[in-house]
Order: structure tokens, then C-alpha cells, then sequence
DNA sequence: AGTCCCAAGTGAACCGGTTTAGTTGGTCCA
DNA sequence: TGGACCAACTAAACCGGTTCACTTGGGACT
């Protein structure tokens, strides 16, 4: 049926061993043989079989990654769907493959990735949703897997991290805000477990305080729908209600944007919104959201390329992507001046 | 380091064989002896190598789904991230894994099955968005690579057929707007290469004949935000503008919806809009969305179920999954009586 | 009592690669 | 001219399972 490494050594002429070295560019074997023997190969249409080089060198030839969302809400985030596309564009090049699990708990995900280590599956994985104090970067040091993770987590991590600054964007926003205006500006973050959840809620706090604003009101949600007009509520029926929302992300957003627009509000004059993320939605929806314009394809493809990196023996650096950009579309405009503002 | 079978065997005082035997249920030791050893493996805690397995057996344990989209619009569709996370369900039960692949083109897609295959990578896998003349059923034979595909195709194929009707929702919802008092629906339809694209068409054109309705005006788009958009501003640009659109997905019905009110066309006033699939942010839109509830995570548990089963070698038949049912929100209203109409 | 048969279990081959230990033949140098 | 050394290659072991061919011992039947 298939032709094995014993056909193309038997039609060459040399043993086994002779057409390993020839294929892997290993000392052993003249040029000329060498020459020989791929000819051979490449004619006989031999390709390697994975499952035999991975019996023999203890590797998997994929990599892992472990979802860990409410299976329901995952449909609602755009990221991961970008993202893995990006790591496919890098495994495709090379003999990998992508292993992606779905988990639906954090016990569910601890599981996972013990289930992936004990099976053998994959040679290393991608951390994403990195958690501000992350037991799964202890848990797979313990597997002995290796990770690239997403951002530098906040305690010490052996891993080489991707690096993609989501302060920057949202102290534009602010900055962008307080040029119209504004001066109430409020932010729905996502869960603060989360070190980009927190990250985004500190660059707000910090670029409010460098525009000498003080006290904005916050309040940390979900990343969902269901969250950001809970959260806008509850901002909007407020003593002090913000002229201006920054959210977390994008899904929050238009949530938020529709909720605002049933009481009658309009965006921009009476309220500003901001997303995250620049999904395509955001661009067709009424009015077009101002967001954040990230890059989850580059992010996918870089992390996945340094993960290759990685268990080729490289050295492991952090890698740092171009911050993501604020796109101003007609959900912002120049502050209302509100009774008390 | 790890526990082989070896380790086993010398430790129960039996060979090789015997500990194969007994842990895979056959014939060949004694029940005594078959008890002994799996106690002997319980307290060693032994898991045999899936490359070990996977060489001897020539399987790869895992499944395979190939998602042939644009990756940049690949965020924007809820159905993948949903569906992927019931193909887990299932396979967390099982020694199974999903190797994902992502194609941008269709010439990337053959290529990527033609990846799988060679690599030996999955001994099965899911085909989903079947096209009207889809010549992936013929790769896959002559691959030889097991499948299960999402709703039977038109063309003769030998897999069995995870079927989830869509017509019945389409049909639901144009009866529901003609009780409305609407005798002008239009239809946002995907692309017509798709299957699920033309069978939400045909049920949308009987619908309105059932009615006695004749003529309205269809647009075929391609399930993004950016076609919802278009195809809207055409219809409400035409003579007879409709009174209601019924959008294949709820992507292009909230470009849509927004749209129209950007124009201030009120909803469902002036215009009712539907869409497909149910996705959260669909409740949370200003009005919520009228729409059709699929049950993605369902589909992908039985699909994956469907093909184990396959692979284990049961009877390929087809099944057939509950429609899914209209869900009225507050995007549909009675006709307005419009000029002409 | 002898034959037959089958369950129970062993040893080795096998899957398709990699790697190690060992063999061969040629060159260099004293 | 003989020993050291090395490049080039082979044979066999190995990875960790499965499976085939074969042996052994006990019970049933004649």
C-alpha cells in the first residue's frame, strides 16, 4: 500500500539507517548516496509516516489549545476564530498541526491539559486569557509542557510571552474623549482575573488621572452582551451618569449602544461609546462604533511561529506586536453638557 | 520515566501479549488473570501510548474539521466557535482529539484534507457548509477518509448526513409576517453555492406561494455584515421597497437593521426584520432581533457522536435533529400600510 | 487409555521510523 | 608496511503497543 522508509532503502540499494540520515540531513552518508536516495524518494512519493517518527523521537508534531469559555458565549467572541486562524497560517508551513479543546470550566480546563500531557498530543500550547494569578502556568511546568502565553503574565513565567499592549489604545481613547470633552467617562471592563480585563481598567484610571480627571466610575463585567447592558444600566441610571463609555470589548459595546437608544438616548450627542476588538459589526452598526482596532490574526500567527521556535531549542524571548489603534468612527462626539456636568 | 506495558507485564508476571489482552476485552486470559493484571496496571497508573496504539493500529485518534472561511470574517460567524465546542463534548468522552484547520480558499481547503490524509493526521472528519455541487465528497473518497457531513447533500455521497432542517424556521417565519399583514418579504439569502444558502431560499419562495404571494424580491449575499448592508440598501432603494426582510443570519440582519434606521426608517414601524441563528447579541440590539434559534452546540455533539460511531464501524444512517423554531422579538411588527402597497 | 479440542498463555514478528554499535575500506603517517 | 584513524555504511536494537503462530495443560468423549 503506502511506501515505507524499507521500500525506498530496498530501491536504492542501502539499508534502512542510510535513507533516516539522508532525509534528516544527518552525517553518514555521502553527498552523492544522499542524492541518491531522495531521488528515490521523491519518486517512490514517500512521505514519512508521522506516527512512526513519533513513536521513535516521543513527539507529537501539534500544538495545543485550550479554550476555556462558556461554550454558548464563545460564538460572541471574535477573537479566537482570528486568532487560531493566524496559528493555522504558521502551522501550515510546517509538519504541525493544531489540537484545540473547548473547555467549559477552570476544572474542565485543568483537565484538559492533563488529558493532552498524559495522551502525548501536542509538544507545547498557547496560553491565551492569561489570569492575573495563573495556576496553569505551575500546572504545566508540572506536565512539562511546553507554553508561549499571551502577554507576561504578572508572576514569574518560564514561557516566552507574545506581547500586544492594549494599554496604549485605550489611553487614546481617553485622551480622544477628554478632547471633546468629556469629563464623566465611564468603563466597562471585562472580569479582573484577567490581566488584560485589568490592564485595560488601569490604562483607563491612569490616562483619566493624567488628564487631571478623577473618580470615573467602573464596572467590571463579563466580556458578553448580557454584561454590558447590565453594566450600562446601572451606569445610566446613576445620580451622575457618564457622558461617555469606554468598553472592554466591542460585543459590550453594542450592547451597551442599543441598550442607550431604547431609553431614548442618542449616540453620540448624548452619549459616546467605545468598543474594543474592531469587529466587523462594529463598522455597520448605527451609529459605527469608535473601537480598538487589535490584531488577533498577527497575534496567532506570531505566537504560533514562536512556539515552533521554542521546541526547535530557541532561545526564549518576549516577542513584542505593534500595539493595537484607536478607529474613530460617529458612536463618539464632542461632550453633551449635561444638568451637573 | 513513563510505565510501559512492559513494566506491567514484568510486574503481573505475564508477557506482553497477555496485558494487551486484557486491557482490550479479548479473548486470550483468563478472567482471574485479566482481573490481575488491570490491577497490577490500576496501581502502576499505566496508560498505554496513543503512538504506540496509533502505530501498530494505524490510527489517529483524532477527528478532523477543516473551516473554510475568510479568517478575517471567520469572528463574525457564531456558528464555528459553538458547534466546535459539541464536537468536544462528545470527544472528551472519547481517546479522541479535533485537529482543526483553518482555508481561506477552496484550493486551500483540498489541500488541507489532502494534509490530513497524507499525515495520517485524523481517521475521520466533519464536513460542514456543503455546497451545492460539492467535490469534497468525491476527495474524501478518494482519500479515504471517513465523514459525517452537515445536512445531506444533493449530490449523491456516501457518508451519513447529520440533518438539521432549516426550512421549517424560514417557513415559520414568513407565515408569522404574513399574519402580520405583510405581503412584501424579501429575502437576504448566503451565497446560493451553499446548500443551507438555497434551501433557506426555496423555503422562503414556497412560503410566500403557500400564501399566495408572488414575486418578492430576493438578494444573494454572503453572510457578512458589509453584504447585509448592501443588500439592504438595495432593497429599501428599489420601487417597492419591502415591508419585512428576512436575513439568512443575524449578522446581516443588524447591519441591516441598522441601516434602515440610519435612513430613519423605524423598526418594526416602517420595517420588520428577521434573522438566523439566535446569537446573543441578537436579544440585546435595539429592537431585539426576531430570529431563528439553531442549536449549533447540539449539532456538533451528534455529528461527532455520528462519526465515532462510524469509525467504530456502526450502520451509516442519517439523523435527523430537531428544527429550529422561530424566536419574536420585537423586530417584527404589523406592515405599515406603505404607498403602493 | 488414547485422542481430540479448546482455553490460556508465551514468544516473536510487526507497525515505520531513529539511533547505536559495529564493520569495511581507504588515507595518512611513521 | 603496519597501525591509527575516519568517513561511509550496515545490522540490529529500540520506541510501545498489537497480533500471529505456537505450546501447554486439562476436560470431554470414545
Amino acid at each position: 500500500m503506502t511506501v515505507t522508509i524499507k521500500d525506498v532503502a530496498h530501491a536504492a540499494g542501502v539499508s534502512k539507517g542510510a535513507v533516516s540520515y539522508a532525509l534528516n540531513g544527518r552525517p553518514g552518508v555521502s553527498d552523492d548516496t544522499r542524492a541518491r536516495i531522495l531521488k528515490v524518494a521523491g519518486e517512490l512519493g514517500w512521505k514519512p509516516s508521522l506516527r512512526a517518527k513519533g513513536l521513535s523521537s516521543a513527539k507529537a508534531y501539534a500544538v495545543g489549545l485550550v479554550v476555556a469559555r462558556n461554550p454558548l458565549l464563545l460564538g460572541t467572541d471574535p477573537f479566537f476564530p482570528a486568532f487560531i486562524a493566524g496559528i493555522e497560517t504558521t502551522l501550515v508551513e510546517h509538519e504541525y498541526a493544531l489540537v484545540l479543546t473547548v473547555a467549559a470550566s477552570d476544572e474542565a480546563e485543568e483537565q484538559a491539559y492533563r488529558k493532552l500531557a498524559a495522551e502525548g498530543r501536542v509538544d507545547g500550547v498557547i496560553l491565551t486569557d492569561v489570569r492575573v494569578d495563573d495556576s496553569r502556568i505551575a500546572l504545566l511546568q508540572e506536565l512539562k509542557i511546553p507554553a508561549v502565553t499571551l502577554n507576561r503574565p504578572e508572576t514569574p513565567s518560564p514561557f516566552p510571552a507574545v506581547c500586544m499592549d492594549d494599554t496604549n489604545g485605550i489611553t487614546d481613547v481617553v485622551t480622544y474623549l477628554v478632547s471633546l470633552g468629556h469629563t464623566r467617562i465611564a468603563h466597562v471592563g471585562g472580569p479582573q482575573t484577567y490581566i488584560h480585563g485589568r490592564s485595560r481598567r488601569l490604562a483607563w484610571q491612569n490616562a483619566l488621572s493624567k488628564a487631571g480627571i478623577e473618580g470615573g466610575a467602573f464596572i467590571e463585567s463579563d466580556f458578553t452582551a448580557a454584561g454590558g447592558l447590565a453594566a450600562t444600566a446601572v451606569l445610566l441610571g446613576s445620580a451622575q451618569p457618564p457622558t461617555a463609555i469606554i468598553f472592554a470589548n466591542d460585543l459590550m459595546a453594542t450592547a451597551g449602544q442599543s441598550y442607550a437608544q431604547s431609553l431614548g438616548l442618542a449616540v453620540p450627542d448624548d452619549l459616546s461609546i467605545t468598543g474594543y476588538d474592531n469587529t466587523e459589526l462594529a463598522t455597520y452598526l448605527n451609529p459605527p462604533l469608535t473601537t480598538i482596532s487589535a490584531d488577533p490574526l498577527l497575534w496567532g500567527r506570531v505566537a504560533a511561529q514562536k512556539l515552533l521556535d521554542l521546541l526547535g531549542g530557541a532561545r526564549s524571548e518576549d516577542v513584542f506586536l505593534p500595539s493595537p489603534a484607536i478607529v474613530v468612527r460617529a458612536s463618539t462626539g464632542p461632550a453633551a453638557s449635561v444638568p451637573g456636568g
